[in-house]
DNA sequence: CTTTCTCGTAACATATAAAGTTGCATGAAA
DNA sequence: TTTCATGCAACTTTATATGTTACGAGAAAG
């Protein structure tokens, strides 16, 4: 696809998909090729891409929208509260990233799939018990 | 203390104390005072507020910068990442919100006094062992 | 009873970051 | 050589959080 096609499938605009697209592609997730009938492909086994692997390509952002502005505060308060969350927020960031692991893009398209067909059910007979 | 003094203690306004010192106030965990000598005073015992009733008085700001920006998007690739991930996210949450419930003001303020105590012996002898 | 000091609140302004846009260079196929 | 695509830098727009101003109301001091 291109980033025209994705950009209008997603509401957005193809520089913003470019933009993502890019750390994929860095990572060897996807290509792109320019030119006529250029575009971007996957380049791997949607098996052997977990969301963690995504979420290391888009640069790791923040999980937390909480908490930790400074690793170490002068402020002997923040030094405090960090203190007494700083595993907490580390653990939970753990877990998280596991199933982040976990979760492959095949795992993703199959259950995409099963939705799908799921779907068309529903809007054939959308009265069925 | 007054607004002002707080403003002037966090580098910030006085009506932006106001604004989150409301959240507080309404959970009874601190008093305001109008008029002459008035300010603001905490109302309860440091130990029996905890950060999970702070993190409550303040309207419980999302937790995560990342995932669920919809509980049931139409799109249905949105809906299979959200049910691959849905449960982590809720656990991480359920285990930050449960380190949160543990810590009372009380330990922070304990553990504020024992850095306090260790500051000034560190400016005191800057080149201890 | 008037002055001073404080919070309460609404309205407005500013700053910051995310998202979107434009423009143009580069590469590739028709 | 025309068309179509990405790559990328620069710029603009938008959204949100933060900060500011203004003023009303309550409370103590003089």
């Amino acid at each position: 696809m291109t980033s025209e096609q994705l950009s209008k499938t997603l509401s957005t605009n193809p520089v913003v998909i470019r933009r993502i697209m890019a750390g994929l592609r860095d990572m060897g997730i996807v290509q792109s090729e320019r030119g006529h009938g250029g575009g971007w492909t996957i380049s791997r086994d949607l098996s052997s891409v977990s969301l963690r692997d995504v979420y290391t390509a888009l640069g790791e952002p923040m999980v937390f929208a909480l908490g930790n502005r400074q690793e170490m505060p002068d402020c002997l308060v923040e030094q405090a509260v960090n203190a007494a969350l700083n595993d907490a927020f580390r653990q939970a960031e753990a877990l998280l990233i596991q199933r982040l692991g976990e979760v492959t893009l095949a795992d993703l398209a199959a259950d995409f799939h099963e939705r799908w067909k799921q779907n068309k059910t529903k809007k054939a007979n959308p009265h069925a018990a």
